[in-house]
RNA sequence: GCAGGGGUGGGUGAGUGGUUAAAACCGGCAGACUGUAAAUCUGUUGCCUGACGGCUACGUAGGUUCGAAUCCUACCCCCUGCA
């Protein structure tokens, strides 16, 4: 074992190759991918998250892919602490751990050393919340609770944003301290190289949007169908809740055609896209980028080879 | 050919004499984010300008009016009914 644990983050938008990359990356420097996907960590969502094919998990092994049914609650925290876990598991094995994935949130989590508020979600106190806020004149009411537990917090967080003042005041009452003590770090173990895969917009959503209907292709409408026929899930679940799920269940339903759903989901993919780049920015100093207009294996290789060699 | 409806900003589509650079929605762009994050929320979106302000815009060309996307005339397209 040793410390700091050398590792690799392939990170940037959907469809850039993230997981491709990975997996040369993996076979070539005896290398394991860690999963920073906040919908592949789900079983039976495989085609509409864009999860490696059984192929490219067997060229490398691969975790944080399909630990939880989608039933089940999973989070930034959870994912802390299983990849955190995996992470180091790898690193006694001898292995390179390799992060691939596009969830922004998740993969500084991770690389930062966020400390969360040790405060897991109280479904009866949310949905309690929500419920005023769905009133009249409601979401006032709650940022007025917010303000008066946790004035700072109330600053800082949108009125607007009913989510996160849900869960502002549900950690002040959780652990009677305000919400706005968060923000601490603790720098994790880790000496990470961080490859960010991308190119121009126009070029990206040309690819997105091809992605998405190779995935129409390869069965997603029936992946959609079993998963809310044969396993009965509600579209309900955060889960499914994901890009295109809720446009192919609408479609199965018969609510809308399938190339309404399709060409939804391309939009919302676009927009998707963005947001990811708000989290993976050009200008960041920790993100080595890498475009892919051309090959990004020789430019990735080389940027680990001389991470490596400087240990 | 006759009758009727219509041509509005990247798209759909309101507006029917001044308060309209023009609602709303979509799309685009930018941003927030510490246990739902592919979620949730925000800003911006004709052009020039740091701002004041200016310029160009509602099919085309004229006209009426202090003032027109809005009224009139002609023309060009589109749709519908009758032939």
């Amino acid at each position: 074992m040793s410390y700091p644990i050398n590792l690799i983050a392939v990170v940037g938008p959907t469809g850039a190759g993230k997981t491709a990359l990975g997996v040369r990356l993996a076979e070539r420097f005896n290398g394991e991918i860690v999963g920073a996907d906040s919908r592949q960590v789900y079983r039976y969502m495989d085609v509409g998250t864009g999860k490696p094919t059984p192929e490219e998990r067997a060229r490398a092994p691969h975790h944080l892919i399909d630990v939880v049914n989608p039933d089940e609650e999973f989070s930034v925290a959870h994912y802390q602490e299983m990849a955190g876990q995996a992470i180091s598991e790898i690193d006694e094995r001898g292995s390179l751990p390799i992060l691939a994935g596009g969830t922004g949130h998740y993969v500084w989590a991770l690389l930062e050393g966020l400390r969360l508020p040790q405060v897991p979600p109280n479904p009866e106190l949310r949905r309690q919340l929500s419920a005023v806020a769905e009133k009249e004149g409601g979401v006032d009411r709650l940022f007025a609770q917010l303000a008066e537990d946790d004035p700072v917090a109330a600053q800082r967080i949108d009125r607007r944003n009913v989510r996160r003042v849900v869960r502002a005041i549900e950690v002040t009452r959780a652990t009677g301290r305000p919400f706005s003590e968060v923000g601490r770090r603790e720098p994790p173990p880790y000496r990470p190289v961080v490859l960010g895969l991308t190119c121009n917009r126009e070029e990206l959503y040309r690819r997105t949007d091809a992605r998405i209907d190779d995935m129409i292709r390869l069965g997603w409408v029936d992946e959609v169908r079993r998963l809310m026929e044969e396993r009965g899930y509600s579209m309900d679940l955060p889960a499914l809740s994901g890009l295109g799920y809720r446009e192919i269940g609408r479609h199965v339903r018969g609510e809308i055609g399938l190339p309404e759903a399709v060409e939804r989901i391309k939009i919302e993919t676009h927009r998707f896209v963005r947001h990811q780049y708000a989290w993976f920015r050009a200008g960041d100093s920790r993100i080595q980028w890498i475009d892919i207009t051309q090959d990004p294996f020789p430019a990735a290789e080389r940027a680990v080879r001389d991470s490596l060699a400087l240990v």
